[in-house]
DNA sequence: TTGAAAGCGTTACCAG
DNA sequence: CTGGTAACGCTTTCAA
């Protein structure tokens, strides 16, 4: 009694196989009669249209493939994933993961083999950068291709990012309107092909040198190694400076959160002792009162995800390419600069 | 030149369309010169097997559905996706996803329409109570059903679970180890469904019933609103007692976190003031150093992935139904049941 | 409103 | 090792 196909269906139900077909994707041109029967017998006898066959006659593959950096596990991936998914899913598509697509391995053998190729209707690309060789070789495949936070929008047929560079010369500016002179920006090395964290240093260091000479500044990129530790390398490198500095500009909430709760041990308190900024709103920015830049990859999902839908739709956009800002998110750990007092006086 | 089917290629290689297929998905049954030539025309033309055609044929769908409450972007969730995604996706596997399976309106249309009927290869069900009678219908698909976390092993052709009550007796059980009487378990309202919250509930409360002679227990269970905001709920609940407890064992790490920080503002600074162990070992556990019973979902979805291959093939499982036990991480939240002091003698 | 039949792109059997 | 061909389960004209 297991598995029925169609026509046991449209035999039980004393019609043709046209009509079961019909009563599942064009019910408007079935009797209603007719319908009630047909999936009711269908429900019985367990049967359901099958997608495999009704893509293979449409052309259609109901599926689209999402490129990302490192790992889905990630907040900005996952966010990112959870907004296409949640229009992709609801229009009938699933979302085939290609993870760690910044790999020089994995690189050559997903543009090598390109295993999407007829068999998605339309590819993301998340948060990296592909090189024009690469780029060339995604068009070959023929569907709409829709990058989110790419570097260029070359050869993209759609693209959402936000403005990584303005953000990070916000949230700059916005520390030395503080007052601050001291103003580091401790940096995990950048990954092996540029990548959104680039644009956000050019940030930093475009509004340190805007602001040079009017506020004599002294500031600085502190470069530690990536890795899981990168926040502690951050951390160590910040106590081993000779002047503790006034202001810390972080890449990314996951290095300012850190080094809040850390730096809070070795007796480096914010906002009393300095101001520190992050960038995303990642979870626990506000647990932690972080003043940070807040930034919404699920909303870019979404936005992507819908350019995707009438790409594939053959419609064409009004503005195939979207660039959103990021938001400075006011919280507790900026101040005003204070002259350092000497610690026994803190008390 | 776009797009070119398997008879183009034939045509240009020189060879018929079996040719052709076999070169792709049983490769060591054509000649190495015939499957190069055809590799390479293939190429050149765009060329590529289907899926849709290869699934319709072979019966299989090469898709698994994924069941969850609430959403992707919660830490356990996304952890078991990832933990199933590094399995199937390499065995040529699409997850597709179904969110907030949890919330009537969805629990009703998903269980009557069974949209995956016919078009999963599997299901997987992630930490939800599925009740009796939507295990049948879920057995109405006819395809391996594999449980992550559900309460009841019951209708599952596999299981992985930790042993959430277990798992926080253990966490109970420590914390009344080092002396303290004083106990509270903030806790967030049960969701309509029992879940896994519910086990770690009762596991607190065996623990305190099991020591409450022997150690003259005070313990209580703060039930606070679900809620973005349950951890300010928790918070206020635990500043509004009499007595504040020496000690704090929370449902998991999401509140724990926040009510370390927050509570510190307060004035209560663990361990000085209260002990407090979370449950997870989420990201950020180890910034606070909090102590905590770790569990490994990205595990886990591994483990149901396997099971699930094998189940697919055909194979029968030794051990269908696996427990595992969460791990007891000491850390820095934690400490000896100190008499209080009066707090000016603090400083 | 319904039915018959062709065809979507593969795979697998059977010949050669 | 290679080719011909039927069949997978559906959708979609075209006719009735």
């Amino acid at each position: 009694m297991s598995k029925a196909d169609i026509y046991e269906v449209a035999k039980a139900a004393g019609v043709s196989i046209s009509t079961v077909s019909r009563s599942f994707t064009r019910p408007e041109l079935v009797s209603a009669k007719t319908r009630r029967k047909v999936l009711e017998i269908a429900d019985k006898l367990d049967f359901n249209i099958s997608r495999s066959a009704t893509a293979l006659k449409s052309g259609q593959t109901y599926r689209v493939a999402m490129l990302m950096n490192e790992e889905i596990t990630s907040w900005f991936n996952t966010q990112v994933f959870a907004g296409i998914e949640s229009i992709m899913h609801p229009a009938g598509y699933d979302i085939s993961l290609f993870q760690h697509i910044d790999t020089p391995e994995n690189r050559h053998e997903f543009f090598g083999e390109l295993p999407i190729r007829r068999n998605v209707d339309a590819v993301f690309v998340a948060s990296f950068a592909i090189d024009p060789h690469e780029v060339e070789q995604l068009q070959r495949i023929h569907v709409p291709i829709i990058g989110i936070n790419t570097p260029s929008t070359e050869g993209f047929d759609a693209t959402v990012s936000i403005d990584d560079e303005k953000g990070m010369y916000t949230a700059t500016q916005h520390l030395i309107s503080l007052g601050h002179h001291h103003i580091v920006y401790p940096s995990s090395e950048a990954a092996s092909i540029s990548s959104s964290i680039d644009s956000r240093t050019r940030g930093f260091i475009r509004a340190c040198e805007d602001a040079q000479e009017k506020h004599d500044l002294d500031w600085q990129v502190l470069t530690v190694p990536r890795g899981a530790a990168f926040a502690d390398s951050a951390l160590s490198a910040l106590l081993s400076l000779d002047d503790f500095p006034d202001a810390i500009c972080c890449q990314m909430d996951m290095m300012a959160i850190p080094l809040v709760i850390k730096l809070g041990r070795y007796g480096h308190l914010t906002p009393r002792d300095y101001s520190i900024i992050g960038f995303d709103d990642s979870p626990n920015a506000d647990t932690i009162n972080l003043t940070t830049m807040r930034q919404d990859p699920y909303g870019m999902g979404r936005t992507a995800a819908n350019k995707a839908l009438k790409l594939i739709n053959n419609e064409t956009l009004a503005t195939p390419h979207e660039i959103v800002d990021a938001q400075l998110v006011l919280r507790g750990t900026d101040a005003p600069y204070q002259r350092p007092q000497p610690a026994d006086l803190l008390q």
